[in-house]
RNA sequence: CGGGGUGUAGCGUAGCCCGGUUAGCGCGCCUGCUUUGGGAGCAGGAGGUCGCAAGUUCGAAUCUUGCCACCCCGACCA
């Protein structure tokens, strides 16, 4: 077979980079650190959009919109959000060009300077509290559960598609809430809707947590956040949920009468995940032939495939198929006959691998004698041929059995590449030898934190919030530990 | 923002050191014929501001200066 990507292991990062490009999900723009999505790459972003979507109706939010363009003050507003944010924003100083005098091109005209400037957002909690305000007077208006679908931008220094990029598409949920226990609950709450998401539409596990202060959202009070492991042993942070106290109802005075008559301030959450988790729905699975796609999320989970030498072994193939296809259909499954006589079998079939379309069905002469149909599974490229009578059912079970075999190997991949470190000698030939996420304990302080980071360019993915809570001993300073916490090289 | 590298057709590149034919090759694209169970073959064809600007020169893809863009490695980050 002809190579098309860089090999995994030759090279992971180019071969991530390769397969975004090749497989057509998206491409980098003439914008600096922004990409065009491709249709295929945004049909899988629309397809995670909708589950996530209905997730959050179920979980009682609604859906609105508010301005790309925040004033510079709101920024300013709340004093960690700013510090956090003010590196990377885009601000849009003027409203008008001109002709340029020396006749070439177009210029900024400066007499038309804003009076006060706007950042383009780079999250959307200013904007939102200062709108709160306005709706919440009384205990009968919370809670408030909205969520946003939009874009940010925040100017990185350095990007990659997908993965971190200056603009990115995300949705932002931004709740109000009467008590402390209640705004928790909600951020929990999400957090496991986004676990729950990667787990069984993403087949990918995650490890839920709280972050450190260090990594926390800037005007958080808590941020948790599900962590995943890539195939290179990095991990990938794909979803944060913060409780953001009421730091934010007090920036922007958003107070709320209580049964009892008391004026209080609300309590506040915010949660999102972004086009990130595309990066991550390609690092997962994927393989040197190409994408490997849960069935769930694929915007194609079967294609049809001709092979035939004549004109008329053609159209009995086309029959036969067309009726597949249309039971297929019917069945709820996502269905494409690829006629096309411009390329030939074997290069469509290099071309759904490299794009992840889970099942490939080839029918030709012989399987028109014989009453059956190739079978092509992407997950592990096994080849198997069935009757033609139950090919629904067939192609049903098979689905189901590659969304459970690929969590199940990207669960036993991020077990074998789970290890618990006793010692810091320990910890850093670990994390300099088997890289993946590193169990040990540490002390709770960012000094001890920093200088981990420091020693070893690891960090703390998240302090776990399920599983066993181990006491123990700090791995650098000795000092006392409640639970291990989750270590590894992040993206 | 530091350190390194690269800009030549849609993509990948040769040529640059040592200036001198019509800038070469592969993939892709177009036309035709033959093909079609794992990226087909042959024949013909289209496609280039050699990143941009200035300079040196009889002559610049090639030398000089400035600028721009992108990539990789660091610092920063969903």
């Amino acid at each position: 077979m002809a190579k098309i990507l860089t090999s995994k292991n030759e090279n992971y990062s180019q071969w991530y980079n390769d397969l975004v490009i090749k497989a057509d999900l998206a491409e980098n723009s003439s914008v600096r650190g922004c990409m065009v999505i491709k249709p295929y790459g945004y049909a899988i972003w629309e397809k995670m959009q909708s589950v996530l979507d209905k997730m959050f109706k179920d979980t009682g939010h609604s859906n609105a919109y508010f301005p790309l363009f925040i004033p510079k003050s709101f920024l300013s507003r709340e004093a960690d959000h700013v510090e956090g944010f003010a590196k990377e924003c885009a601000v849009v100083t003027h409203y008008r060009l001109k002709n340029s005098p020396d006749g070439r091109g177009i210029v900024v005209d400066e007499t038309a300077k804003l009076e006060e400037e706007l950042v383009i957002r780079p999250t959307s909690e200013t904007i939102i509290w200062n709108t709160y305000k306005n709706w919440i007077q009384s205990y009968r208006d919370l809670p408030l559960l909205i969520n946003q679908w939009a874009n940010v931008v925040r100017w990185e220094m350095r990007t990659r598609l997908f993965l971190r990029t200056a603009e990115f598409l995300w949705q932002e949920g931004h709740t109000a809430h009467a008590t402390k226990e209640e705004a928790i609950e909600e951020t929990l709450k999400m957090l496991d809707v986004y676990s729950v998401f990667a787990r069984d539409w993403m087949a990918m596990p995650v490890i839920k947590g709280t972050k450190t202060e260090t990594e926390r959202f800037a005007g958080a009070v808590d941020t948790y956040s599900i962590e995943a492991l890539m195939q290179d042993g990095k991990a990938l942070q794909s979803g944060t949920s913060h409780f953001l106290g009421q730091n934010f109802a007090k920036a922007f005075d958003v107070k709320f009468l209580d049964k009892q008559g008391k004026l209080e301030y609300v309590w506040a959450t915010s949660w999102g995940v972004s086009t990130r988790l595309m990066g991550a729905l390609v690092m997962a699975h994927s393989d040197d032939s190409g994408l490997v796609l849960p069935p769930k999320l694929a915007p194609l989970q079967v294609v049809i495939i001709p092979i035939y030498k004549k004109r008329e072994e053609l159209e009995v193939i086309a029959t036969r198929a067309g009726d597949i296809r249309q039971q297929l259909s019917a069945a709820g499954i996502t269905v494409k006959f690829d006629d096309r006589d411009t390329y030939k079998p074997g290069w469509k079939f290099n071309e759904y691998e490299l794009k992840g379309v889970p099942v490939r069905l080839a029918l030709g002469p012989r399987d028109i004698e014989n009453g059956t149909v190739e079978v092509v599974r992407r997950d592990t490229l096994e080849k198997r041929s069935f009757p033609a009578g139950n090919i629904v059912e067939t192609v049903k079970n098979l689905l189901d059995e590659i969304q459970d075999n690929i969590y199940r190997k990207a669960f036993d991949f991020r077990e074998k590449n789970t290890t618990r470190a006793n010692s810091y000698q320990e910890f850093r030939d670990l994390i300099e030898n088997n890289p993946g996420f590193v169990l040990a304990h540490w002390d709770g302080t960012s000094e001890t934190e920093e200088k981990i980071t420091a020693d070893t360019r690891a960090t703390i993915r998240c302090i776990p919030l399920d599983g066993e809570k181990e006491k123990g001993k700090c791995m650098v300073t000795g000092k006392p530990s409640a639970q291990r916490v989750v270590f590894a090289k992040a993206y």
